[in-house]
DNA sequence: GTCTATATAGGGATAGAC
DNA sequence: GTCTATCCCTATATAGAC
């Protein structure tokens, strides 16, 4: 839950800086959180400018000063779990994700996926919105998250039966990450992961051990 | 693929009936298919009324001789699947679906939602939209699929450790059906299937042996 | 940085001819 | 069953004042 900070703001907040992220709070962080949650709740296509304007608390061209338009609200967003991506599968060659490989980079992935899992559920539920972005600007193909995996795991030197086991692991981390809230809301988020961690290992089991 | 075919008229269109549908192959039908393979690779909210009536070789207005509104095309391809989960789902009541049972039923959906995958795509790729037609008309919540599976996963008087297995294996059969065009497009579907079963079976034995 | 007012386009939907 | 013409609304986006 976005908890869009009281934000009173009002004329000149120097608001202290509450997440981690490098943005610090300006109007601009407040829209993209509250654009996150409206995205995410409604879908990015039954929001619209004035209804993101109204929960900001001023009038829809305000919103333009900060993004030329609706789609760049969405790419900014998409560009947050970008860099994650990047980041998260930086040591890996995606020819050369092996099933031991994919273990170890799940494993990473559940506990960072935990942590920006509001992004993840806008991703899920906006996949057309968001392949229609991704369409337009022709971004890199190797840097998008989902993108990388799919080629990862269409990878035809790797044995079938591996790739199927790497495929229900990848979905089902990514599948309770979408449940997290609706599903596991009573669950903390460590006791979660351990148990994700072990249904995969589980999972994955008969691919890690020598033929 | 649909084939649009020419469209003039076709009074007498003996177009190659490839789909072992019920309905029969009406002009109906031809914008259900046609509005299927566009919601999924567009996005519902990104195709228009326009759009469909061009592929179908004539007007716009025509289509809505056919159905009341673009609403009503969508609410038509998702009763299809929700005929089938109810159908799916029917011998099994949702507060006793142990490890066992759910098992199962996964074992039986394998096989029949490789057959309807292609509405299973078009889910997964538009859950914004449907969710919102989910809301406005009220539907029974405990006829669609989806639902009834968060509403069981989410049933405490499960083992939280059973329930984490339960939802990773649902959603790995749900993940591997969404991939089975862009990454196991030349696998056959029985091998997959065969696989996919495996897979889930490995996932889901710690929950069905006598702890 | 935020406002009012406005331009503009596109989409869903209807009326009524054929 | 399909067409033409048209209505109407909403949404994005811009211009320019404060």
């Amino acid at each position: 839950m976005i908890t869009s900070h009281t934000g009173t703001s009002g004329a000149e907040g120097k608001l202290p800086v509450a997440t981690g992220s490098a943005e610090h709070l300006s109007t601009r962080k407040r829209i993209l959180d509250i654009a996150l949650e409206l995205f995410t709740t409604q879908g990015y296509d039954k929001t619209s400018m004035r209804e993101i304007a109204a929960r900001m608390g001023f009038s829809k061209p305000a919103i333009y000063y900060h993004f030329a338009s609706k789609e760049d609200i969405l790419m900014a967003l998409h560009l947050r779990l970008h860099e994650f991506g990047r980041n998260a599968v930086s040591t890996v060659q995606r020819d050369e994700a092996s099933p031991r490989v994919w273990m170890a980079l799940l494993d990473r992935l559940i506990d960072q996926i935990l942590e920006l899992h509001d992004l993840f559920v806008l991703q899920e539920r906006n996949q057309a919105a968001l392949a229609h972005l991704h369409r337009e600007r022709h971004i890199s193909e190797q840097d998008l998250l989902e993108d990388w995996f799919s080629l990862a795991l269409a990878n035809q030197e790797i044995p079938l039966d591996d790739r199927v086991r790497m495929t229900c692991a990848f979905k089902a981390v990514m599948g309770v990450m979408d449940l997290v809230d609706d599903v596991f809301s009573e669950v903390p988020s460590a006791a979660l992961a351990a148990l994700l961690r072990e249904a995969v290992n589980d999972l994955m089991a008969p691919s890690l051990d020598p033929k």
